[in-house]
DNA sequence: CTTATAAATGTTATATTATTACATAACGTT
DNA sequence: AACGTTATGTAATAATATAACATTTATAAG
């Protein structure tokens, strides 16, 4: 069961807003778009953002410095994220698979180093792009 | 057999750099530390790095706007990169391990997106860290 | 209800990271 | 030499992110 985070008018105005854009939003085009509602300063945005990831509810996309809502209803925590990511159009999606998500949790190296969380991001052509 | 790039002066003072930092280095940081060389202005900092990533020479750790030499002379062109980073102390390092490349290399979903390139990087607490 | 504490907000200024635009020079090939 | 490509120099500016400080609102304990 997800815990209930009540999200404060600034976070929700802001998750609302990246959830109904449906693909990744940069902080400065949220700050935009919200400047009708009251939100004024790059700093607000980014506060708002730093909660909502450190909660699950978004991630960043960190080659591209965006922000997407949470496709995937498990990810109450930003540890264990992977991206499909189209070069092309920049259609972003979250990768969502078991095994995957197994395989990198587990994932130890010669180092003697134990990771707590991983970021994972594949490029390449979406099917749309392609057939271009 | 790696292909030679020749590297333009430039190229060469700044990737020297970053190789005998022994880590990851900031486009600014570079900068100041190749002024006295001659070379003044950020735009010339980032052509440098664009090439040499390009080519493989260094990657750009993404979630720290870093740029760290890589440490796998394999990796000519940064198509498949991994990377361990210490949340305490910031240091990097790239990640060499076939069967994790193999498997990322051939990963694939059920979006019927054919990847062609993948970054991934792990966090946590490195072996002197954990100690402390 | 009151007090204490933590979380969130508002505001201004500033730091950090990266690119645009344009002119010139060096390099590699024929 | 002539050509196309790559690299360089320089100035200005765009885009991304944080510091510092004052105030308000929410949560919980007594
Ligand atoms: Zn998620
Ligand atoms: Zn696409
Ligand atoms: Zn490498
Ligand atoms: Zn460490």
């Amino acid at each position: 069961m997800q815990k209930e985070h009540n999200l404060s008018k600034n976070q929700k105005i802001i998750f609302d807003l990246i959830d109904k854009s449906g693909g990744p939003m940069k902080a400065y085009s949220i700050l935009f778009n919200v400047q009708k509602k009251g939100i004024k300063a790059p700093l607000q945005v980014y506060r708002a953002l730093d909660k909502l990831v450190e909660i699950g509810k978004i991630h960043k996309i960190e080659s591209r410095n965006a922000f997407i809502a949470c496709q995937n209803s498990s990810c109450q925590i930003s540890k264990a994220t992977a991206f499909s990511i189209c070069e092309s159009c920049e259609n972003v999606s979250e990768i969502s698979n078991s095994k995957l998500s197994k395989y990198l949790s587990n994932f130890s190296d010669n180092s003697g180093m134990k990771y707590s969380k991983y970021n994972l991001e594949f490029f390449g052509l979406c099917k749309k792009c392609k057939l271009k």
